[in-house]
DNA sequence: CAATAATTTTAATTGCGATTAAAATAATCG
DNA sequence: CGATTATTTTAATCGCAATTAAAATTATTG
């Protein structure tokens, strides 16, 4: 249980790795990125990553799999605090956003998961899929209690969530920029659920529902 | 002007490899797609694709400037057929994920801008920013004549084009799943848009533009 | 059909980035 | 301090995917 100070250290070099990591991934983009511009940000050697991993398959692993957890904690904070489900959707956007851009980031955009050995990118699916059967259960909730309009709650979930994970895509760094995202997006995202009085939501996507039947991504 | 038999051929081929190339990166990764795996689908050998491009950048190139070309064109032609602007967000959206989902795609996820060279990259995000400056005067049209909410368009624009870039992340060619996403997002995307009598808006947002000022994408 | 152009292949080459092994340095601990 | 453990570096190696050159095939055209 006590971890020794080592192990600690150990760990704290680590994750300093994969914030590193995470950064030069969306600076540079994946196969821009060598080992030696991660190990160059920690005024280190190449080699000395193997120290932590592997091999890079394994970096890009762990980089994706604090991503995912740290998804999941933002949702969990968040229903743990209460509310309507409107309300947590936006909180939990807020936060989750916060978390991709401030302290337990940088968060690595997961454009490479199809490249990760066959265990591995089973684990980030399956987080992956637990998280947004999370998030759908969040928007049923809202729709049986009346706080979000009905609505095809995977394609919504789906929809919700390309927009979070795109961020740190056009998102560089710049403080004033943080502070508008976060400050704008719960908002701008979550506005689309709420209820409408005297519209009876989108009858469109209802139409589809019944036309198409089961869906299965 | 008239191109000869020969021309067409090479567009049309090349063309087919730019379709190949994108189905491989969103399949499998774009560090998991090899030359041989692209010319592979086509049935070629990995030397034969050197005829038409001069190398691997410029294949990534030539699939995002593409991605960016049908982007516009989905938006053009949406505003050459008139309705309000919120009609026009919605049949732009579906217009576009057509486009990539469909016919003229796939497209590729640009994931890998960072790693163009420096002109090339410069033309992709010069692309880039007068679509997402054309959306965002759209959305500025729809606040003027009162089909949109008042909004942060900037932030809103990407919010949405977000969650559009992000489709091809998790859809993986199923029809029944593409014509669910057609029938579903264009709706879900531009819901948030709709202006809610009796309510003024996302008021966070307004405060937050007031105190960060400008912003610098 | 001959000749020229277009397309693809075969067979090397090449270079870079990941990886490894062994040595060196730094930290910790009795 | 001496010894053991933890961390990093140096210096190769290694493999693979990109690239190239020349030859072979296929299409076009006068």
């Amino acid at each position: 249980m006590a971890r020794t100070a080592a192990q600690n250290r150990f760990t704290l070099q680590r994750d300093r790795m994969l914030r590193a990591a995470a950064q030069c991934f969306n600076h540079k983009g994946f196969s821009g990125t060598s080992l030696k511009d991660i190990a160059g940000q920690l005024g280190l050697t190449d080699a000395a990553l193997y120290y932590y991993v592997r091999d890079k398959e394994e970096l890009v692993y762990l980089c994706y799999l604090k991503a995912a957890e740290l998804g999941r904690t933002a949702l969990e904070a968040t229903n743990a605090e209460g509310g309507n489900a409107h309300e947590r959707v936006r909180r939990y956007l807020k936060r989750h956003a916060q978390f991709m851009l401030g302290e337990p980031g940088p968060v690595a955009i997961m454009s490479e998961i199809p490249s990760l050995r066959t265990e591995h990118r089973e684990v980030i699916l399956r987080l992956s899929r637990e998280h947004s059967a999370r998030f759908e259960a969040l928007l049923r909730k809202g729709i049986d209690e009346g706080s979000i309009a009905p609505c095809d709650v995977r394609m919504t979930g789906n929809a919700i969530m390309g927009a979070l994970n795109w961020i740190p895509k056009w998102h560089h760094g710049d403080p004033a920029v943080t502070a508008q995202v976060l400050a704008t997006f719960p908002d701008i995202l979550s506005r689309g659920l709420l209820p409408i009085a005297g519209i009876d939501s989108n009858a469109d996507s209802f139409a589809a529902d019944a036309v198409c039947g089961g869906l299965k991504p």
